[in-house]
DNA sequence: TTCATGCTTCGATGGTAGTCGAAGCATCGG
DNA sequence: CCGATGCTTCGACTACCATCGAAGCATGAA
């Protein structure tokens, strides 16, 4: 029985804990780059190659060449319905409370995605951000509007150098401890800038954390206050 | 990342082989013990109990002790909703093909389950006998005819001390080898025996293998001749 | 009680696969 | 054309885990 029958060969791809952080975070339904999967679950570069090889020889992602980007998304269906219903298993299990994510709390707290503000933080940011009517989030993804482009600008960032860039100014990303979505895009990875101008946080060297001065945490809890009822994680 | 994320752990339960194999054997709904269960899997009795704790710890069966014996079920339907669909992932992405269970193929061609006969020869009497109208599938399970019954008679069965006994008279079980289902239950069971003696196959020592005679084959192909449409596997 | 059966635990072995460093290719911008 | 970025391939290392032999425990039968 050492040939891998059919059903432990789909089941094995999602069993290792990279290749399961990876489904998770495409779960969301954005189609996400190779890179941002890697960080996204924890793993260099190469072994990121390795398993999106692997998840796409086996049928559970495609990959759809985008410019200079690769895109990958779930490849049907199914393969959402069998990660939606582990994950019900694993919570109905007890399995719940495994960290999901950063062991470190303060990597939890915050962290740097790619290049913008990631965990708790960052999903406070973006659910004020939408409920302030900053953002308007469509099928078709992210678009800020004119009382928020207004926002920004009162908050110190230049919309029109964003706009000349290639990337999105916009994206939605899911975050990975905290299951819910905060802001990427251009526009994501200049609010850090511009917080980090600020003086509001530093980041540790050597490391993804980002820590909030007292002063920083205070004012960003009086700019970008928690929203009531966020959108829904799942 | 190395504490494994809670999807990840149950998948990775489902993703041995061995355990694959457990867990499709008890796809059909019957409760099975362990030892059935390692002669399913084909791993040694330590092996298969080794592996029926990680499943039960896992949350993916459960065990009910009754007697001499101890009772292996799946643990809820998410579980068998997970399995099914990982089956019909599989069967989508070709893998159909690879050769699933034995790899002896005479093993696969026929071969003992618990004490009736499995592999590609059960499954065409099986189809035989829906075709032919002996058996009645229905939501609740198998029922024979009359017509059915009158068959069985003819072919030298003794129904009436099948009828006392406890086990079930008609089982469905999934094939292995097959993904089809064939006929188990004490009908099953008594129809191997009758085979049997009839001379008309014989049970390779030390292992599960059935080899049909040049005139067992023969006698079988004429009583049982394999159905034009059967029942669509995926 | 003693024996037999069925299942589990212990200990040791081997294979497999996940992981990363470093180098090799593409693709795009200047 | 050159340089940079993003991704993949190659090679080697490591760790985990499935597997089995043998012994240890139950449970039920004689």
């Amino acid at each position: 029985m050492k040939e891998g029958p059919d059903i432990a060969r789909a089941a094995a791809l999602i069993g290792d804990p990279a290749r399961a952080n990876i489904l998770t975070a495409l779960l969301s339904g954005k189609a996400l780059t190779p890179s941002e999967l890697a960080r996204e679950a924890g793993v260099t570069a190469q072994t990121a190659s390795s398993h999106l090889a692997k998840l796409e020889s086996g049928g559970l992602t495609v990959t759809r060449r985008q410019g200079r980007h690769r895109y990958v998304t779930l490849a049907s269906e199914e393969v959402v319905a069998v990660l939606e219903i582990l994950t019900s298993l694993a919570a109905r299990n007890g399995h719940l409370r495994t960290r999901t994510g950063p062991r470190d709390p303060d990597m939890r707290a915050a962290r740097v995605c790619y290049n913008h503000l990631a965990g708790a933080r960052a999903v406070q940011l973006y659910g004020h951000l939408c409920a302030s009517g900053a953002l308007t989030v469509t099928q078709a993804g992210i678009t800020l509007t004119d009382s928020g482009a207004a926002a920004m600008d009162a908050f110190g960032i230049d919309l029109a150098a964003l706009a000349g860039k290639r990337s999105p100014l916009c994206r939605e990303c899911l975050d990975w401890s905290e299951r819910r979505s905060h802001l990427g895009g251009s526009l994501g990875r200049a609010l850090l800038t511009r917080m980090e101008d600020l003086g509001w946080l530093a980041r540790v060297p050597g490391s993804r954390t980002v820590t909030f001065t007292p002063r920083g945490q205070r004012a960003f809890d009086e700019t970008f206050p928690a929203a009531r009822a966020a959108t829904e994680p799942a």
